[in-house]
Parts: structure tokens; C-alpha cells; sequence
DNA sequence: AGGCATGTTACAGG
DNA sequence: ACCTGTAACATGCC
């Protein structure tokens, strides 16, 4: 589910359950994530209230009452949900009308008695305990980029490092380091919206652009989080309903279908850039 | 059966 | 030091 909408859509949902409630237990029902989860996390976050739930980049950021933090990143298929905890029977649980019995990873239980589960198929998220003045510094957000929902991403900043970089420019928008929470999806979307090929060296866009694209990346992130953001497979937010975003999707797994740009007559196109799929039309994004 | 999948990271080579 | 490609991680879907 994870690109900045989708993480920003989980993190407004979350606010609304748990900021102030207070945690009454945490149980790690499997630990096997990419990293392994520590098991400290149950003794260390039992009887503290959650402060604040905020997002950087792909990352979710618990602060909890006793100054640490819990850090979560959800890979490309992990998914928390918020159930009432009579709906769950050991690690299984039931979720609108799916049954929910395999990568169930963590459970964080609070006074209300409902509980955060942390389900992740694949494995490629995580679960980290930092303490609070430690964590801006920790390998995972120490060299991220602004983030292009706050002040700090502006169009000189973006054409300062357009001009800087040599490299194709969907690879750029990709890169955490210069733009946080930006992923393959969005990427392919925000390139078609401003007519720009996927494979542009970044030191090449002018000006003009620049611009084009600094409105762009913005106008895309937002408008998916107002929609839900996208759900591929079978994604859905903490309150079970899908993200609708994937329906505006202009390119994004759109190979031969017609260019939604009006006027264009192009056909999507799917090519690989740096092995990860890239959707286009040569028509309206000439190189 | 084999290719593909929203992410990050490590490594090799240019 | 920067870049790219490749692979790895683990699982399920088509």
C-alpha cells in the first residue's frame, strides 16, 4: 500500500483512534519483518499514551509518552487495521467479510480495547523502538529529502537539484534523498500530468518544466490522499475502506490503453527503467 | 511455470 | 564520489 498517499491516509486515520490512548499491551505474534522486531517493545511501550502520530517520507512515527518512538515503515505490503477486540481469536481475525489469518506480525492493544494489528505479507516493512533524540539521526531517515507537502519543497530547491543531478528523472523523483515519499506509482504519474518522459536527464529540464512539475508533484500526492489513495490488490485503509485513486490513474498499469491527456491520440507505454515498470505515452511525453 | 508486484539496501562495475 | 543495473528479501497472483 505504501507510497506517501497511502501512508498519509493511514496516519490521518490513526490519528482519530489512538493520539491520547493509552497502550495496554503489546504482543508480537511473529517478528520476522526485515528487521526483527525487538522484543523490548511490549515492556517499553505498556502504560504510555501515544503522543502523536506523525509521517516521514514512507515512515510512520508513534511518539509515545516516555519519549521513544515506534518507527514503521510498511514495505510494499504491509497493512494496519484497527478492530475491536472481541473480533479477534488468537492471531486471526475477522475484517469486514475477509478473514485475516496469515501475516499477522503485531498487535498493540490500548485501554479502549481495540487493537492495532500489523499484518505484512511479504515481510519488507518493519517495527523499530528509538528513543526520541536519536531517531532524526537513524540510518532509515537521516539522508531523506524534504517532503513535497511542506514549505520546505519549493520550486528553487527542485530546480537547484534538477540542475545538479545527471540522472533520468523519474529515477530523481524516486530518490528519497532528494524528494520523500515519492515511489514508483506516483512517479509514473506525476511525469505523464506534466509531459515529461520518464527517461529526461534531470540536468536538461528547464525552467519551465521545473515549474510545471513542482505544481505537479504536489497536485497528484494530494489528490490521492482526498481520494483514499490507491488500492492495488486489495488494499484498504484502517477503516476497511479501499483507496478510489488507482481509478484517476493516468498511466500507471495502463500499457495499450489510450492516453487520457485530451487531444492526444497516444498508447501507453510500459518500458523498464532501472527494472522497475514505467508507463508513459511517446506521444505526449516526447524524450 | 514463470513473470511480476506500491520498497529499501547491498554490491559490482563503469 | 556518483551513477546504473542487478539481486536479495518473501509471498501470492495471474
Amino acid at each position: 500500500m505504501p507510497e506517501l498517499p497511502e501512508v498519509e491516509v493511514v496516519r490521518i486515520s490513526l490519528e482519530k483512534f489512538i493520539i491520547g490512548k493509552k497502550i495496554k499491551k503489546v504482543t508480537i505474534f511473529d517478528d520476522n519483518l526485515r528487521y526483527k522486531i525487538n522484543h523490548k517493545i511490549g515492556e517499553i511501550a505498556q502504560s504510555q499514551i501515544v503522543v502523536s502520530i506523525k509521517r516521514k517520507s514512507k515512515y510512520l512515527l508513534f511518539e509515545l509518552s516516555n519519549n521513544f518512538t515506534i518507527l514503521f515503515h510498511l514495505g510494499m505490503t504491509g497493512k494496519i487495521f484497527i478492530i475491536n477486540n472481541d473480533k479477534i481469536h488468537k492471531t486471526s481475525f475477522y475484517y469486514g467479510n475477509k478473514y485475516f489469518k496469515k501475516h499477522n506480525h503485531l498487535s498493540i492493544e490500548f485501554s479502549d480495547s481495540r487493537k492495532l494489528i500489523y499484518n505484512d505479507v511479504r515481510k519488507f516493512g518493519f517495527i523499530k523502538l528509538y528513543k526520541n533524540d536519536k531517531i532524526k539521526l537513524c540510518p532509515h531517515l537521516v539522508s531523506l529529502g524534504p517532503d513535497p507537502l511542506s514549505k520546505n519543497f519549493q520550486l528553487k530547491y527542485l530546480f537547484d537539484r534538477l540542475k545538479q543531478t545527471k540522472k533520468n528523472i523519474k529515477n530523481f523523483l524516486m530518490d528519497q534523498k532528494h524528494i520523500a515519499g515519492v515511489g514508483n506509482i506516483y512517479a509514473n504519474e506525476i511525469l505523464h500530468l506534466s509531459s515529461i518522459n520518464p527517461r529526461k536527464i534531470t540536468s536538461t529540464v528547464n525552467y519551465r518544466s521545473a515549474k510545471v512539475l513542482n505544481r505537479n508533484i504536489k497536485s497528484i500526492l494530494k489528490s490521492s490522499i482526498r481520494h483514499g489513495g490507491s488500492s492495488i490488490k486489495d488494499f484498504s485503509g484502517i477503516s476497511g475502506k479501499s483507496g478510489q485513486y488507482q481509478q484517476k490513474f493516468r498511466v500507471y498499469d495502463r500499457e495499450g490503453r489510450k492516453c487520457k491527456k485530451t487531444g492526444c491520440k497516444g498508447i501507453v507505454r510500459k518500458i523498464y527503467i532501472s527494472n522497475r515498470s514505467s508507463f508513459f505515452c511517446p506521444k505526449c511525453q516526447k524524450y
